[in-house]
DNA sequence: AAGTGGTCTAGACCACGCT
DNA sequence: GCGTGGTCTAGACCACTTA
């Protein structure tokens, strides 16, 4: 059986730096299928006897892999392929809540508390939610999992005055608000694409340095109030939004 | 004048590895504003002598703060604290095109082409424009660029019925098709976070790993036909974008 | 030609997870 | 205890840029 995976015959006459040979090896592993998700790599130490590399090489090549996130490293225990999440499509300009919109997949959904309770604003609270110096504000920040699998971390910010009691929201936020009729009627979001740090990788369980997509919303009630504010981040390979878009000036009439 | 940046003392019994030391050194260095965005660090060489340390583990912090979008290396010249781009906000739910965004802002547009012809379409663009097996696709691949900064990769595909002549496009596709009554009314959008490959990295001008915003857009007709079938990649740090939410089944009338 | 980053080695020790 | 990944070193050579 256990062929071994490389042999110093790969890295013969070929051109290009050895880590990047290796990299290019291991890479064509997974994608050919020799090598499956969850399935271990050799240790770093057999893949340089086997290659002929040294072990500093073998690391560097390694580690882009999981840089890349197709590789998992578990100090301890060994080298992972890394198990695939199936991507999630989700409508961007309908305000619904996480819970409801896992529900309608059927799917489940597991939250994990970070924190629930009354807190000191940070400035940027007070900016957003138009706090005076002395007010409170309630945070809600949460890792929502589906299926076992973390998805995404979501803080969220309100005024007392929307949100008095913090631990009386314990599955949907929108929920609990609609039940003492704070519904929102308007919100607005900001996208960007940023690079997971190593916090909130670790919340996610992807390297640090993986892509994610942060999502800042400002929810009003009819009378214009700020409802909440909420900073999410959510992994970059278990996303896809989707947005469907009016026409903009130069593709309509001229004078609407 | 040249008061060595760094010291061994700062490595005196601190904690944690010494690279991340490093790292956070460097990292503070740019934040507190002793190190300029476009100024040089010293060689790893003399970063090495100065701090004690050997190169490799020199290089490990660097790179580090490459990978983190903090530095840049140049290879025979040196390494640089990173210029910073200004952050750009759009809307997300307007059709606009590049050139007339940029120009609403009284910003310069540069495009680069990278590929602007007729072609055999790619599995993926046969999907996406409901082609025949031996139709033939218009490409239009640019780089986007403002102020002399690469900001967005655009690789727009289009029926030949849509575009005959890939080569009459010489600035907004938009105005082109516009000019030919062929105006969308509809377009769909999905939109995903990505670690930018090293070929993408280096037509953005940032470091491979970084985080990009990748848009698909598929825009139709009146009559329902597909225009153009566009794939986007945004820089991560040079773009905000904004959306404005409708409401969702649970906030709003149960039966609208 | 000199100086920079880029690659590579052989060998060492540490910290953690498993069994 | 043993095997794993994580950190670190000293020294070498290569490839590119700049002058």
């Amino acid at each position: 059986m256990s062929h071994a995976l490389f042999s110093p015959e790969d890295f013969e006459a070929s051109p290009g730096p050895l880590y990047l040979q290796l990299q290019r090896l291991i890479s064509e592993a997974i994608s050919s299928g020799r090598l499956q998700p969850g399935d271990s790599l050799p240790p770093e130490r057999e893949l340089a006897s086997q290659t002929g590399l040294s072990r500093v090489t073998v690391r560097k090549g390694v580690q882009a892999l999981v840089g890349a996130g197709q590789l998992v490293q578990r100090r301890g225990s060994g080298t992972f392929v890394t198990e695939k999440v199936e991507r999630l499509e989700q409508a961007l300009s309908l305000l619904t809540s996480f819970t409801e919109d896992m529900a309608r997949r059927g799917r489940s959904v597991e939250s994990r508390w970070l924190a629930r309770g009354i807190y000191a604003p940070s400035p940027e609270e007070i900016m957003a939610l138009g706090l005076g110096a002395n007010d409170q504000v309630s945070r809600l920040e949460r890792v929502r999992c589906s299926d076992g699998t973390p998805l995404a971390i979501e803080r969220a910010s309100l005024p007392l005055a929307m949100l008095a009691d913090p631990a009386q929201v314990t599955r949907s936020l929108y929920e609990t608000l609609a039940a003492r009729d704070l519904r929102p009627v308007r919100a607005v979001q900001r996208l960007s694409a940023t690079n997971l740090g190593p916090v909130d990788a670790g919340l996610l369980q992807v390297a640090p340095g993986q892509a994610g997509l942060r999502i800042e919303r400002l929810s009003y009630l009819a009378t214009g109030q700020v409802v909440e504010f909420t900073r999410s981040l959510y992994r970059g390979d278990a996303y896809d939004f989707a947005v469907e878009l009016k026409i903009g000036p130069e593709g309509g009439r001229r004078a609407e």
